[in-house]
Formats: C-alpha cells, structure tokens, sequence
DNA sequence: GTAGAGCTTCCATTCAACTGGAAGGTCAAC
DNA sequence: GTTGACCTTCCAGTTGAATGGAAGCTCTAC
C-alpha cells in the first residue's frame, strides 16, 4: 500500500505520517524500486493506535514509549510496567481534573436552561449565580 | 499585592501572568507610582480558575469566552449558555476519550502486575498478549 | 549613593505537532 | 511522448502557549 492509500485508509494525511515516521512513531517502511514507500495492513492499526492515544491526551513522546516498548523485547516487564502506569496515572488524573470541570460547567448548564431571561438585566445570573471562581478553582462546586 | 507575589500565590510564573494580561484573559490591574502593577485577591482566584480550566483541556481562547461571558453583562442568557454547552459537550467527550484509553491502560498494568519476569524471553507478554493494537484503537479492549 | 532584587516594555525564541511549498522523480493513460 | 496524479526530500512557516533576554526604571538596605 502506498501512503495515499494509507492516508486514505487512515485518514491521515501524508504529511503527517511521514512526520510520524521522521520522529520514531512509525517504522520505516519498505520501498518500492522507484522509492515510494510500501506499508502493509499493521501500518493501518498503528496509526488508528496512535489517533487512539492522541485523543487521550498523550503527547508523540509519550506516545512513542509505550511504542517503542511494545516493539523491543529487550526491556524487562518491569520497565514495561512502569512506563504503563505512569500514563494510567496522568489518564487518571487527567480524567479527574476534567470531571471537576465537567461538574462546573454541568451546574453552569443547568441554570442557563432554566433561566428566564427576563432576569438576565445588567448582570447574567447564569454567571453570577453560580459559584465563585475561587470555589470553581477549588473543586468545591457542583454536585 | 505585585506581580511577583501573585506569582509566588499561585505559582505561575510572571511571565505567564503577563502573557495572559496581553491575551485578555487577566484584566489590567491597578498601578502603583511607579507604574508596577497592584493586584487585589481576585486575581488570584481568576489564575486559580484559569488553571483548572487549561488542565481540564480548554484553550486560552476558549477560557477567554468564559471569563468573558461571566466579565460582561450584556450578551444575553442563550450566548451564555450555548457557550457553556459547547464547553461541556466538549469535556464529555474528552472524558469518554480518556476513560476508553484508561481502560486499555488498565488492561496492560494488570497484566504488568501478575507477569512472572521468566515470561518475558523474546518479546515481552505484556505487551504482545496485550489486545492488539487495532482491538485497541477501536476500544474493544478491556473492561 | 550604590548594589541588588524586582519591576517595566518589547522583541525574539522555544516547543509540539503539524502544514505548505519548492524542486524533482515515477507511473498509468491517452 | 507528454500530461497529470502521486511520490520523493528538504526546508520554511504556522499555531498555541509560553519563555528568554535586553535595556532600563524603582525600591530597600546598607
């Protein structure tokens, strides 16, 4: 498969994969006489693996650790491990941070919904309503 | 209150309060004499909410509209409130992103974790009894 | 009255993750 | 045998979010 193809499959473009393939994410593939690149059906899943990690929140580097380990045996299943839970432990935080903020936001909703407008003179009560911003800060807010 | 122990209350830098006054997320605060500029205690919740808000995944930008909505009064209820939706659309989905990844995660620590090292010849379990990459990218994994 | 920390503005640079474009080779179709 | 889509490398530019540094003013302490 050439990478136009690959892009296709993937839906990401060629730029962006040689990109990949330039800082370690994506091995280098096999060429065809004229030099064009020739991936098979694994490049596919790779590049739908790192979208995947991606939309996760996990940057290139990161990205290409876990890669990197899943690609060489030589590293002990301890190392292996470590590098895991390192990320499941940013996930999770990550995870956290965005359901005190989906809390906030979700109380800000509620009110919006049930506003009547008429209420909204001088100073939107949606906003001023709602909890202060050091409580929002605070991780106080919301239920 | 200067910029200097702003910094040190909230332990972003300066620099960055400064950047953040240019990009219209910080009002422009009081000066003294000499020019240096005079922050109250408000500023500090507004850095502590700025904060959350970036490690929750929004852009400055996004951030900005917020602050914005909730600094002036005249946009009506619905803008309010379509801003907030949008925002809180978008977490959801971050989280769902980030809870799918987690479990994959998950799955490979757990593995880590009852892994007996003498398994690990060659190419190491963990990794390669893993799910497969492409199970993975389509968040058929784990539980 | 001067040293040093801290403040000011402004402009350049960094970093991640692309994205665009030039200059040129390849290949299938007409 | 040439057009046009697709490929190659290389290098420059973009965006978001800072961060560094120069040049100069200010304040406190000795």
């Amino acid at each position: 498969m050439k990478i136009g193809e690959l892009a296709e499959h993937t839906t990401v473009p060629t730029k962006t994969i040689r990109f990949w393939e330039s800082e370690g994410l994506l091995p280098e593939p096999d060429r065809t006489a004229a030099g064009y690149r020739n991936y098979d059906d694994t490049a596919v899943d790779r590049i739908g693996f790192i979208r995947q990690a991606q939309t996760a929140g996990l940057t290139l580097t990161q990205i290409r650790q876990i890669l990197d380990v899943a690609d060489d045996g030589n590293p002990p299943c301890e190392h292996v491990a470590v590098a895991v839970s390192d990320r499941l432990a940013e996930v999770d935080s990550r995870i956290k941070e965005l359901q005190a903020m989906r809390r906030h936001l979700r109380s800000l909703a509620d009110r919006a919904a049930t506003q009547d407008p008429a209420d909204c003179e001088g100073y939107c009560s949606i906003i001023t309503g709602a909890a202060s911003m050091s409580e929002i800060a605070a991780g106080k807010a919301g239920a």
